[in-house]
RNA sequence: GGCGCAUUCGUCUAGCGGCCUAGGACGUGGCCCUCUCAAGGCCAAGAUCACGGGUUCGAAUCCCGUAUGCGCUACCA
């Protein structure tokens, strides 16, 4: 029997993840998925300056936003916990202190100062910087202000097997006497880490491509400690346009936000599976379901990937587009709720809403626009105001525009059934009538009655407003137009 | 600086020695559809596979070097 697969995602709650950190729980959710294994979370609080109030249930909502269930962690419980290191800390100590009574560890005792000096005098004669062992042989106990330090070999190399990316071998004279236990008691997140995946049987770390370098500090920890190491494979890391790691200054960046400008989760899903891992040469739009199926950690691709925002974009209308009438209006009634003008009157007619989506449902990018006044304001709002420049048609001219208007308002008010089929019996034949285009009657009256040029069809959009509103969108149209005459 | 990882169209990628005069997708341009905007359909441009050496009958695919990018080099993760 194959032992089973057991992963996990180890966050540490210094802010709202990102999308680089999310997609490595993804991932890491997917192989579990993909081979009936198991998807750990660990809270990975150690650094108590650094600890962000909040982030904790975000990153929990994050994962749940998307579907990514855990087995075992906050909430849920398991057979391992606690899953917050902070719980943990006694475990640590005295596996730290263990490691000291084996000598494979040991007290060091010296000062930030110290350690500050010693690694502006490396850098002063071009060496490379690191701890200089000065404490590693003087037998030192336990002190307050006290670190335990591990015994790095200071010969031979360490190699690693990474599943991603084949063998990597680390020299390891370069690698100083890391710190495992810091002196607040907390450990370090080499120690705290090693630890935990032992503990909790961890089988395949996954993990982002900055953790390469000290894996093989963390291959040496398993042997001290006498624990077999996991499997290994690091994940590429997802960069700005720019080329340069992901951060705030590339715009969006944490899950939170891209929920928050309408951006569906299984768009997410889908997009971020597709950064660094593919199905095949062809396949892009896959249920969470076929990708969880069909995931494998071979096909993860070892090169950073630039997240692109338009390929996002075109992905989340997709996936708006193949929403139901009755799921999009549910999706899109908090964000109108939120966003439309105050003038609008609360609560939201949802079965107007659900007359209006219909007109825009192709139209979408994002849920947000939907909700953005330019676009869909005209449709709830009593009044509009739009520039009358836009009005009148190009070749007509303002009084030409203005005929033509004056000459289909009655047409239109003594129309029984405003619905689009019969406007547009109506007004198609009366623009050839007037020996005008199509466009020349359609667009100045699809500006009047929504003040915008670029619109759901006209007839369409008509019928949804009404006939009183139309109506009187015209005359209004007309009345601007007189003015500028 | 040292160490490590990476390098195929602008971007995401397919490719694991011959199927590649390099395929798909986003974006871009054009055409069709059309009352505008979308959506959809079709077509096009776009990569001498970073560069230079090998290995091989044959290399985008294997090896070496160079360049470039990124990461790490904390009592942060």
């Amino acid at each position: 029997m194959t032992e089973e697969v057991r992963v996990r995602y180890a966050p540490s709650p210094t802010g709202f993840p990102h999308v680089g950190n999310i997609r490595t729980a993804l991932f890491n959710w997917l192989f579990a998925r993909s081979c009936g294994g198991k998807f750990i979370v660990r809270i990975e609080d150690t650094d108590v300056a650094r600890t962000v109030p909040g982030a904790v249930e975000n990153i929990l909502d994050s994962l749940k936003w998307l579907g990514i269930d855990w087995d075992e962690g906050p909430e849920v419980g398991g057979d391992y916990g606690p899953y917050f290191q902070s719980q943990r800390l006694d475990i640590y100590q005295a596996i730290a202190k263990d490691l000291v009574a084996k000598g494979y560890a040991y007290y060091c005792h010296c000062s930030s100062e110290r350690l500050a000096e010693m690694r502006a005098a490396q850098e002063a004669a071009h060496l490379p910087p690191g701890y200089d062992r000065h404490c590693r042989d003087l037998g030192l106990g336990d002190a307050p202000g006290a670190v335990i330090r591990l015994k790095v070999p200071d010969s031979g190399t360490t190699t690693f097997h990474d599943l991603i990316r084949g063998d990597i071998t680390f020299e390891n004279r370069l690698l100083d006497d890391m710190v495992l236990l810091k002196s607040d008691g907390y450990p370090t997140y080499h120690l705290a880490n090693v630890i935990d995946d032992h503990l909790m049987h961890i089988t395949h770390v996954m993990r982002a491509e900055e953790w390469i370098s000290s894996t093989p500090r963390h291959i040496m920890l398993y042997n001290a400690l006498g624990f077999e190491p996991p499997k290994f494979a690091h994940m590429p890391m997802i960069l700005g346009p720019d080329h340069s790691k992901l951060s705030k200054r590339h715009g969006s960046v944490s899950l939170t936000e891209y929920r928050e400008q309408g951006y569906l989760p299984e768009t997410m899903i889908n997009f971020l599976s597709l950064l660094g891992w593919s199905y095949d040469d062809k396949t892009e739009i896959m249920t969470s379901e076929e990708i969880q199926q069909r995931f494998s950690i071979e096909r993860i691709n070892p090169t950073s990937a630039v997240f692109d925002k338009n390929k996002l974009d075109w992905m989340n209308g997709v996936y708006i587009r193949q929403l139901s009438e009755d799921e999009l209006v549910d999706k899109v009634m908090p964000v109108l709720e939120k966003n439309l003008p105050e003038s609008v009157k609360r609560p939201i007619d949802r079965d107007y809403v659900r007359k209006v989506m219909p007109l825009m449902h192709e139209r979408l990018k994002t849920l947000q626009e939907s909700a953005l006044p330019e676009t869909t304001w005209f449709f709830f709002t009593d009044d509009i105001s739009y520039d009358a420049k836009l009005l009148p048609d190009k070749k007509l001219g303002p009084e030409g525009t203005l005929d033509m208007l004056k000459t289909v308002l009655p047409k239109l008010e003594a129309l029984e059934d405003f619905t689009a089929e019969p406007l547009e019996a109506l007004l198609r034949p009366l623009a050839a009538e007037l020996g005008l285009k199509a466009g020349q009657v359609f667009a100045p009256i699809r500006t009047a009655v929504s003040g915008l040029t670029a619109t759901p069809p006209l007839f369409g959009m008509m019928e949804v407003l009404g006939k009183d509103k139309c109506i009187r969108r015209i005359r209004e149209a007309i009345k601007i137009l007189e003015n500028e005459l």
